[in-house]
DNA sequence: CTCTATTAGTTAGAATTCTAATTAAAAGTA
DNA sequence: TACTTTTAATTAGAATTCTAACTAATAGAG
């Protein structure tokens, strides 16, 4: 950052998140895929014994049902994944993870958790836990707002 | 968030940026820019009078110069800025806002603003100034971690 | 039961941002 | 000066995510 420039709120968060994002995509770039496609991975894999469908994921990423079809197309289609139309609702498709998605799983974990450690090593035990406070109490007020 | 899902620090922080984003994006709709649009001619406006070139905007806001260009190829057509060869050094181009632009400007400013106290509005005075400095911090920390 | 509204997912096409390769100017080196 | 490297910006083409319009299935209301 030059003198001068503003760092807001916005800013920073804007930036730390961009930050994050490339250093996760430059990782996973040798296995073809993107931080996008490997958290999605995994929370699938995560969620799958108690089912889970598209819709859930709509929530959880907060992305439009159109993004998340062409996420999971392109995933079934390299064959990280499988969907299959629910016995008991036949809008919604049941997802599930393949045995090539699995095996990428520990590296997924692996990686969010070193983003997750790069954050907490700039700062001391308490700060950790106050900013992590913060945050939420943020992100949980500005979702009521917008509701 | 439904039960059981984590939320980490990379996900409260994709989530506060995205929320943002989405709200700034709905209220400049009307004028049919998009936020990064709307950040990108007052960050120029308010740059230009020492002089700002595209290279500035790469760093600012951490995107390819491809992107830098695309953009302001677009705000260009549409009559929001000038872009001008540098006298000093013809590899440059120095970046300028015209009319059009300006008569926003305060639009834009307002908008920020609400953006910025959207999140401060959950928080108490010394949790805010605290959320600052360890946004910074971490800002900080990754970024000399990165380079 | 029938009609209407809602829900889950898809498609087409547009917008944004990326990577890789390229052009042209300036800076560094010998 | 001549050659090489670096820098600023551009282009082409790909990837991601969006909106709007759509299909099909289910839920709700009378």
């Amino acid at each position: 950052m030059a003198a001068g420039d503003e760092r807001n709120f916005d800013y920073l968060i804007r930036s730390i998140g961009i930050r994050l994002k490339r250093r996760a995509d430059l990782r996973l770039a040798d296995y073809g895929l993107n931080s996008q496609q490997g958290r999605m991975i995994s929370y699938i894999a995560s969620h799958e014994e108690k089912g889970i469908i598209q819709k859930d994921l709509e929530r959880v990423f907060q992305r439009r049902g159109a993004s998340i079809t062409s996420m999971l197309q392109g995933l079934e289609k390299k064959g990280y994944i499988e969907r299959r139309i629910s016995a008991a609702d036949e809008r919604q498709k049941q997802l599930f993870v393949l045995q090539k998605g699995k095996e990428l799983i520990a590296e997924f974990e692996a990686l969010f958790a070193e983003s997750e450690q790069l954050i907490k090593d700039g700062l001391s035990e308490r700060e950790q836990e106050e900013l992590f406070r913060l945050l939420g109490k943020v992100d949980t007020y500005i979702e009521r707002k917008q509701t």
